[in-house]
DNA sequence: AGATATATGTCATTTTCTGACACTTTATTG
DNA sequence: CAATAAAGTGTCAGAAAATGACATATATCT
């Protein structure tokens, strides 16, 4: 019996272990082509891995269980945990009169899942990325979208720290091409801003995200600052990390 | 070599590849206390799998996986995945502005992550939570937060099936007892309310859910009703299902 | 009481895994 | 070009692990 086909097995069995029912293990062993015996010890080295099982003898009975639902894996790019990560922010706080009290464990869940030199570096991205209060009517009012030939790079740039190339229409609708480094991302819902320092003024620069024309990754690399380098561009909004 | 530390030393290779270093074998094999030609075993093994190992030959070389990070194995309460589907929805839907192009990829590998069972009851579960307009302001003036109290058996009884007993609240303060079938969840941002069939009234009635006071599930069973039975008292309230 | 169900121990046999060794292919560097 | 670093594959003897069969124990339901 090779690894590979007792692994199989292995996830077969901890699926049928996912539904309701409970799994008769005389019917499952019947299923798997193996014995009665060997779906034991199948089952022992699920807990050994730490599944929970838990079990019904005589009759009616059957292995289960607890009442929750598992993620298999999953491999999510760079860009889609990003998304993931922000979702569950927002969403938990636009939740929050309805208690989303569970969006701790959720995340802690998920986190834990990840390898640790992916929590690492996802606990980095996180502190990067702020929240500040609803954006005033006025603003609001020029709210455009940011197309995802924009979004798509911006998020490549921030997350592998490389300086960005940008096409820019200000306030005045006035065209301009910067090569920015975006260091953190700013939500004052519903709008995004990247926070950046812009090689063209030779400053921190604060870019609505809407306004982005165009945007391109370059090769050149950024290494991140802290917050408090923009904090004092920033007075008068104040953010939290996500 | 017993099969459960196989898959521990499979799990901590896939692991390693998961990082951004590329993986030279001969250390893997040095730190997992192997042979060299074991660990390219294992390598099959996992490329067996579906794993997309890639390998680099020669000075400077090793093996990694394509860029992106894989969440292993999470268990999720019912009521955790429910939080995390709205959170995600809702989330999507506030960073349209800037765009959550992912959101599709990330529900869809989530999803595909259950086992069958599992997403055909997520997926019933998600027809009966429906989005609409933003509150108007004389609403939102009013709103209070729904207690964890009474938002986790609320939860409960949507996802099982259950009558609730609850206590409300409702505009003129007054306060009446009722048992209630909560059929839909619906989200008009800020504010959540639960649309139920009234046992009380035995008429449709639709509950805020930071009027709620209390909140306890019943042992009695409700069958959850199309959107339809529903439709003709919420007119002027254009919905969608999240 | 009998039937249904989970659970564990033991043993002979079969299967699989492992390390050692040999050899091949590829990429980079001086 | 030669040397080195690195992934890759085949073979074999011995050790280790898995398996089914059988026996026994415990719990639940009709």
């Amino acid at each position: 019996m090779k690894t590979l086909d007792r692994i199989d097995r292995l996830e077969r069995l901890e699926s049928w272990l996912k539904s309701d029912e409970p799994l008769v293990l005389h019917d499952a062993a019947r299923e798997l082509g193996v014995s009665l015996r060997t779906v034991h010890r199948d089952l022992e080295v699920l807990r050994l891995r730490g599944i929970p099982v838990e079990a019904d003898r005589g009759r009616g009975g059957g292995v289960r269980l607890p009442s929750s639902w598992g993620i298999g894996r999953v491999r999510l790019t760079r860009a889609e945990t990003l998304d993931l990560l922000i979702g569950l922010a927002i969403g938990e706080s636009a939740h929050a009169t309805m208690q989303m009290g569970h969006a701790d464990a959720i995340r802690r869940k998920l986190l834990a899942s990840f390898s640790h030199a992916d929590q690492r570096q996802i606990g980095a991205l996180r502190r990067r990325i702020r929240v500040g209060p609803t954006a005033s009517g006025a603003m609001v009012g020029t709210l455009g979208s940011t197309p995802q030939q924009v979004s798509d790079p911006l998020k490549e740039a921030f997350i592998l720290g490389r300086v960005l190339t940008i096409r820019y229409k200000d306030g005045q609708a006035a065209m301009t091409s910067r090569q920015v480094e975006p260091h953190f991302l700013l939500h004052n819902p519903p709008i995004w801003y990247a926070v950046c320092w812009d090689h063209l003024r030779q400053q921190n620069r604060t870019f609505r995200c809407d306004r982005m024309q165009g945007a391109t990754v370059t090769e050149q690399s950024f290494t991140p600052r802290p917050w408090s380098a923009f904090e004092t561009d920033m007075v008068g909004n104040p953010t939290r990390e996500i």
